[in-house]
DNA sequence: TGCCTTGCTGACCCGCCAGTCATTAAAGTA
DNA sequence: TACTTTAATGACTGGCGGGTCAGCAAGGCA
């Protein structure tokens, strides 16, 4: 009749736990973070945690792979399968997709990839080659393509993709640190550097 | 005959203890780094450095504070002071500025800001008032100064005067993380995104 | 030369927390 | 129903590191 102490659920567990963590971790940075907390979030024994992760670091590194992996996805395959044009495609699912990011748990992962990353260079490997370089080669075919048919001109772009993202990150790490004290408005931001770039990357005054 | 074990030096050891710390964060980040480290690297005993820094985070806010400080004042009264049109400020003594950032120790501070910041409010209250808004107070008179008299068109910059930094952030993020998989010329990256600034915020095609 | 002030030392303390393991009980098996 | 397997528990520990403090000696002063 009592209720069982608990309930053995071996699949779900990993996942539980690896979120509880990630709350964790945003609230307090990772070395803050006790374990017997994570454990607690996750309504879980702290023994069991070492049961499905061998240390506290093992447990951070599969943090930031399960969050990542799943939207870096989705945005390269919404480059590869697209039918629009570049600049109809960078003002809409690109500028949605940039403008969403500064509102998601999303900030809070550059957070930790900063703090922590100098530390681990594995992790920061895999983070280069499942996600950075990823997306960076999407980005490059996506520009390449307005070149091609005419819309863009040839332009520094073509050589630093990133200067289409630099307001990404900048609005993260500004709402990160400075939300009490201003209210940037991260969707007009991110829209007026885009129209800036553009702006001067379109063929002009014909 | 002997070697004194030690000498007193009331004056310097803040300043040495200070910069020793510098370094040790640098390496390691703030929870990371011991305070004995700190103690060997200034070549005081740890004892010492209790009597200057109450604990380790009071000594964590004065390595910010007194790194900064010179800086900023350099580069605002630098612009306030200047004959140059805000065009050539910018090209000028705003570009060295810049470019020279993502070089210098100035990255390990972002680092650190964004890893403890969120955890010392007075700390980012204290970095706002005297570096932030300051420093786009400053940007804000640039700007001004180039619409005023005819240079600059109105546009969203006034607005964002962050638009002009944005790459300098990112240089500094970027070569932290992936120095080893990548090698980001921060010096042409940043003059390409100056030089796309200007070009659409200047009076065009009339 | 002796005395006093105080900058400085370093051994020590104690609380905290990552990681362990002996034990328990849930679920599968026959 | 009894027996096995293994998911899950939580009290325990070892050591690490922030912070203390009793004592020491440098250097000023008479």
């Amino acid at each position: 009749m009592a209720e069982p102490r608990f309930q053995r659920r071996k699949e779900d567990r990993p996942a539980e736990i690896t979120q509880a963590a990630l709350a964790a971790f945003a609230e307090n940075g990772y070395a803050a973070t006790r374990v017997d907390e994570v454990a607690k979030r996750a309504g879980v024994s702290k023994g069991l945690l070492y049961l499905y992760f061998k240390t506290k670091e093992d447990l951070f590194k599969a943090v930031i792979r399960s969050f990542l992996s799943p939207r870096i996805d989705a945005l390269i395959s919404n480059i590869e399968e697209t039918e629009l044009s570049a600049e109809e495609f960078v003002r809409g699912p690109f500028l949605e997709f940039a403008t969403s990011l500064p509102k998601s748990p999303a900030k809070i992962l550059v957070r930790l990839m900063i703090a922590e990353g100098p530390k681990h260079p594995d992790l920061i490997a895999w983070y280069w080659d499942n996600v950075v370089s990823r997306a960076l080669d999407a980005l490059r075919t996506l520009i390449k393509r307005g070149v091609d048919n005419g819309e863009f001109r040839k332009s520094a772009l073509d050589e630093f993709p990133q200067l289409l993202i630099t307001p990404i990150f900048f609005s993260m790490v500004w709402t990160l640190l400075f939300q009490p004290h201003t209210d940037l408005d991260t969707d007009r931001f991110i829209e007026a550097h885009v129209e800036m770039v553009l702006d001067s990357v379109k063929a002009k005054c014909q």
